[in-house]
DNA sequence: GTTTTTTCCTAACCATTGGTTATAAGATTA
DNA sequence: TAATCTTATAACCAATGGTTAGGAAAAAAC
C-alpha cells in the first residue's frame, strides 16, 4: 500500500508559556532543566493518577493531560506505559523501607517490630492498590529485567530480606537453618492474601482498616503462633 | 461533524460452510441450534484461550478466529469481553464445587478435607490464574451484579461458606461463634496469598505444585495451628 | 551578529482494541 | 411467492499505546 506522503497543518502556536521560571539558574543550567522538569512533571502526574485509578483506565493522554505535555513526549523520557509505572513505584518504595529501618531501630522485641512492620506493609499496599502488584506480585525469578525494573526489583528484595529476617528472628531461627526460608515465604502468604484479598475493593484504606485492623493483627497473631508450633514440632 | 454516508463494498461470499451438520435432526431444531452451536464455539474457544493467557492479551478478535465467526457475533451472546469471561468462568467454578463435595463425603477427620481441599483449591487457581481473580479476588460486596455475575457469585458465596464450614470444624467453633468468620478470614488470607504470589508466574502449575506443594501444606498446617493457638488462648 | 548545532516538543500518524450498526443471506411461515 | 424472523458479517467508531517527521527555541560556534 503506497503511504500518503504526511502535509502538515498550518504551524501551531507552540506551548504558551514555559512551564516554571526556573528562578535565577545560569542559561546552561536552565536548559538541561527544562527536560528535567518535565520528567518530573510526568512523574508526578502519573503518581497521583496511579494511585486513585488502576493501570488500565489511567492513560498515557490522560497523564499528559495532568502534566502539561503532549503524550508523545512521555515516550522521550520513558520508554513505554510500563516503564513509567516502574519509574513510579520506586520512590514509594524506599520511603516505605525508610520507614521499615525506624521501625527496626526501636528497642523492641523482634515479634512487636514483626507485628509493626506487617502493619505498615499492609497499610502501604492497601493505600497504592495499582502498584502493589508491581512490587511485590510480579514473578521475582525473572530475568528480562532492564535497568529501570532492576533497581526496583532490587529495593523489592532488600524489603523482603529485611522482613525474612524479622520473622527468623521472632521464631529464634538461624538464618541457615533450612526452615527459615520455607517460614519467610509462608509469613508473606499471609500478608500477600491480606492485600490481594481487598485489591479490588472500592472501599477507601481507611475505611479498610478502620473494619479489619483488628482482623489484620489477628492474622499476624496467628501466622507468628503457628510457625513456632511449625518450627518446635 | 458530518456523518459520512457508508458505502458498502461489493456484496462478499457468506460463510462457506455451515459450522456441523446438526445431524438428522428436524428443520426447526437445526435452526434454534445453530445459534447455539456458535455460542457454544464461542465459548469453548475463550475457555482454551483464556487459560492459556492473560485477560488483556486474549482479544476478542482472536476468540472469533479460533471460534470461526466475526468478532461481532460474538456481541451478539455476550454484552461485553467481562461477561463473556464470567461465563467461561462458570462451568469450571462447579466443577470445583463438585470436586469439594466428593471430599466432604469422604470418611475423615475436618482437618483432613480441610487440607484436600486447600490444596485442591490452590491447583486449581495456580491452573487457571486468568480466572482466578475473576472468582475469588473480585469485591464480594460489590451490588451492581448482573444475572451472570449474580450466579458466578453465588458459587463463589458456597465455596467459600463450605469452606468456612470447614475451617470451622476443623477448630472446633460453633457456628455462632463471633471468632468463626474471623477465622475463615485468616484462613482465606493463607490461601489466596498463596495463589496470588505466583499468580505472574511463568512457570507451569505443575513445576509450580512440584516445587513448592511441601510450601504449601506446611502453611495449611500453620494456619491451622496458628488458629487454634488463637482460638483457645 | 549570524549561522549551525543541539535540545526539546508536538501534530499527525499507525495498528489494534472493545464495541455498534447497517445490511443481507437463508430458513420459516403465510 | 411474499413476508418475517434468525443469524451473521463488513464496515464503521472512538480510544489506546506507541512512532515519526518536522519545527521552534536555546546554545554553541563562527
Amino acid at each position: 500500500m503506497v503511504r500518503k506522503k504526511r502535509e502538515r497543518a498550518q504551524s501551531p502556536p507552540r506551548r504558551s508559556e514555559p512551564r516554571a521560571s526556573s528562578g535565577g539558574r545560569s542559561a546552561a543550567a536552565r536548559n538541561v532543566l527544562r527536560g528535567v522538569e518535565t520528567r518530573e512533571a510526568i512523574l508526578a502526574a502519573a503518581a497521583r493518577l496511579f494511585v486513585s485509578g488502576d493501570y488500565r483506565t489511567v492513560t498515557m493522554r490522560r497523564i499528559a493531560r495532568e502534566a502539561a505535555c503532549s503524550h508523545a513526549a512521555i515516550f522521550l523520557y520513558f520508554a513505554s506505559k510500563d516503564e513509567l509505572l516502574r519509574a513510579v513505584a520506586g520512590p514509594p518504595l524506599e520511603e516505605l523501607r525508610e520507614r521499615f529501618a525506624l521501625i527496626l531501630d526501636r528497642r523492641a522485641s523482634a515479634g512487636r517490630k514483626l507485628r509493626l512492620v506487617s502493619r505498615e506493609f499492609v497499610a502501604f499496599c492497601l493505600a497504592r492498590r495499582t502498584m502493589y502488584r508491581v512490587y511485590f506480585a510480579s514473578n521475582a525469578a525473572r530475568v528480562d529485567v532492564r535497568q529501570e525494573a532492576g533497581t526496583l526489583n532490587e529495593a523489592r528484595i532488600r524489603l523482603f530480606e529485611l522482613l525474612a529476617g524479622l520473622v527468623r528472628e521472632t521464631l529464634g531461627l538461624q538464618e541457615k537453618d533450612r526452615r527459615a526460608l520455607q517460614c519467610s515465604r509462608i509469613y508473606f502468604y499471609m500478608l500477600l492474601g491480606i492485600v490481594s484479598t481487598y485489591d479490588q475493593s472500592e472501599e477507601t484504606t481507611e475505611v479498610l482498616l478502620e473494619r479489619l485492623s483488628p482482623t489484620f493483627d489477628a492474622a499476624f497473631d496467628v501466622g507468628v503462633a503457628g510457625l513456632r508450633n511449625f518450627v518446635n514440632r
